[in-house]
DNA sequence: GTTTTTACATACCACTGGTATGTAAGCTCC
DNA sequence: GGAGCTTACATACCAGTGGTATGTAAAAAC
């Protein structure tokens, strides 16, 4: 019964997915569509049929990456609010997106070809998945007088960069850069905002 | 007399140059060899000539900008040296920082593209030219007891990328942040860590 | 049961980065 | 000053790329 053509169709997309997204993690954007649809165990067609070119199919696959990530960090947060002490939830929050930066996928397809990719609107496209966890949290601590509300869009840029930076020095084996020294330095610097 | 060749190479080079950090601002990596060769008024035996491969070619481009900005970077810290304020130096850095940030010649080249072009080993040649600077900056701050020792690595690496992110930002013309907004941002965040 | 729609597969295209080869001018050295 | 080597390119070509136009078989709609 209930539309076994959908379904299967459903299925494929997900394995132009899985393959694309592995492949993209691996070799970058410049990963070629014919590996893709190989990986896949299907033909240039399908995939053509269900994305309209490759740059759709990168969105895509980055788009579901930034969602999991907003999920992530958000759920972190709010389990670790407290009323003892109001950075204790965008600190947790902070430590869950390290954890998301330091991961090969995120990393290289979100971090490293994301912006080449999208070009110019990149940001329009970032700031609304990568972004609004960060707003949520500096929002937050305007409303609790911990940030001058003129500086709160300059404050979360800035926290993005630096939770970018630290997530890659991470992920590379900076010397002396560890989750703790970067556990530190953001207390410090959240806190010397007040 | 003085080698007419060598020096007829040199400009044919120059000219490639001229030409492909044109391309690669505007399209980015994605941009033909044959529209630069075109440009560049030769053909793509010259290029091949003159450099191993189209990678060969932008990491060229790449660290010529580098090298331009940490010129100018540390010229304008030096500049600015203060007895009477430490932060004066690398606050004047970081506000010449941006101002390359925001240039689209370098933030095309180095900050959008550059990561996926030179894949695993960005931040091996990035470190030693876009980190330099920044790392002075807070060894400074390190010498005067400003900031902890066993923090310094972090604290550039967090500065790095929250520089990058303010100065994308701010050539995006995002809502309430300028120049002024990241300077005062960025003054208090360092003055925090002490 | 016929028709229409959908989800692919196949065959092909212009163009890409890269290479192998050709060539003419410049330099060296006698 | 001219033979011979070297260098700085130009030309011709190649495999592989993203993308498209067309074909097709099965499922859905009526």
């Amino acid at each position: 019964m209930t539309n076994r053509r959908a379904k299967k169709a459903f299925e494929t997309r997900a394995a132009i997915l899985n393959a694309a997204r592995q492949r993209f993690t691996d070799e970058g954007f410049e990963a070629s569509l014919s590996s893709i649809v190989e990986d896949a165990g299907i033909t240039k067609g399908a995939l053509f049929h269900h994305f309209e070119n490759k740059q759709a199919l990168y969105h895509e696959v980055w788009r579901v990456l930034q969602s999991e990530m907003d999920a992530d960090t958000q759920a972190a947060a709010r389990a670790n609010r407290s009323h003892d002490d109001p950075y204790a939830a965008i600190l947790a929050g902070c430590r869950k997106y390290l954890e998301w930066a330091a991961r090969p996928d995120y990393q290289r397809i979100v971090l490293v070809d994301g912006r080449s990719v999208f070009g110019k609107e990149w940001y329009e496209a970032d700031i609304n998945l990568s972004q609004r966890s960060v707003r949520i949290g500096i929002d937050y601590l305007v409303q609790r007088g911990l940030v001058a509300p003129e500086n709160a869009a300059t404050v979360a840029v800035i926290v993005q960069g630096a939770l970018n930076g630290a997530g890659v020095a991470l992920s590379r084996n900076v010397p002396d850069v560890t989750p703790e020294s970067i556990g530190r330095v953001f207390e410090r610097l959240l806190r010397g905002l007040a």
